[in-house]
DNA sequence: GAGACCAGCAGGG
DNA sequence: CCCTGCTGGTCTC
């Protein structure tokens, strides 16, 4: 699956004129129900989060992470069409290219970034992407920033375990143990 | 700028 | 198992 970023600073939001619109939905995935969020012109994917509760505070989630933007539900179907796309796209040659925006600081995005070169069905530890990043002390900085990650699956944080047998992930465990099973039975 | 918080890790008990 | 020290980025005041 190829992915292409675009980044935007965290800091720079919270002052800056970035009020795209955003367009969400909700595509039920094999692993659980999520929200999605594209942004309205190009259809970046910005948000990819579980609904844990229900759909309305997953909207409310997504409103907060961007306070700035307008919200607008998908009508057309894009989002279940891209979503599709991933979940159908057996490593086939005819799939899109996929387009993620990343909102964060520049510690988060390049440990973000770091993160998809983990080859599907497989795990690591935080140590070893603080090594990735050539920051090989920061481990733990390298766990925080890994738990704010904004788009879960594509940017598989789910991938990454404790060195020591510890396992957490901002949704809830099953969702990482529910993803990493179905990645089990992609690559096999 | 100081101090607290963490999805870490190793080492000792 | 728990506790301690070391770690670096982020958040809060």
């Amino acid at each position: 699956m190829m992915i292409t970023f675009q980044t935007i600073s965290s800091d720079k939001y919270k002052t800056d004129h970035d009020k795209f619109k955003i367009c969400y939905g909700f595509y039920d995935a094999p692993f659980g129900r999520c929200i999605i969020g594209l942004t309205n012109e190009d259809k970046a994917i910005l948000h990819f989060a579980f609904v844990v509760k229900n759909d309305k505070t997953a909207v409310e989630n997504l409103q907060s992470l961007w306070p700035l933007s307008e919200l607008v539900e998908d009508s057309n179907h894009t989002i279940n069409n891209i979503m599709e796309d991933i979940f159908n796209s057996n490593n086939n040659k005819e799939a899109k290219p996929i387009s993620i925006l990343l909102k964060g600081t520049d510690f988060q995005i390049e440990v973000w970034k770091a993160l998809v070169s983990i080859p599907e069905g497989t795990t690591t530890t935080y140590e070893n992407v603080a090594q990735m990043i050539n920051k090989p002390k920061a481990t733990r900085a390298v766990a925080n920033a890994i738990g704010k990650n904004c788009i879960a699956y594509l940017i598989p944080c789910h991938r990454v375990m404790g060195k020591n047998g510890s396992n957490k992930y901002s949704w809830g465990v099953e969702y990482k143990q529910n993803i990493l099973a179905y990645e089990g039975t992609r690559v096999n």
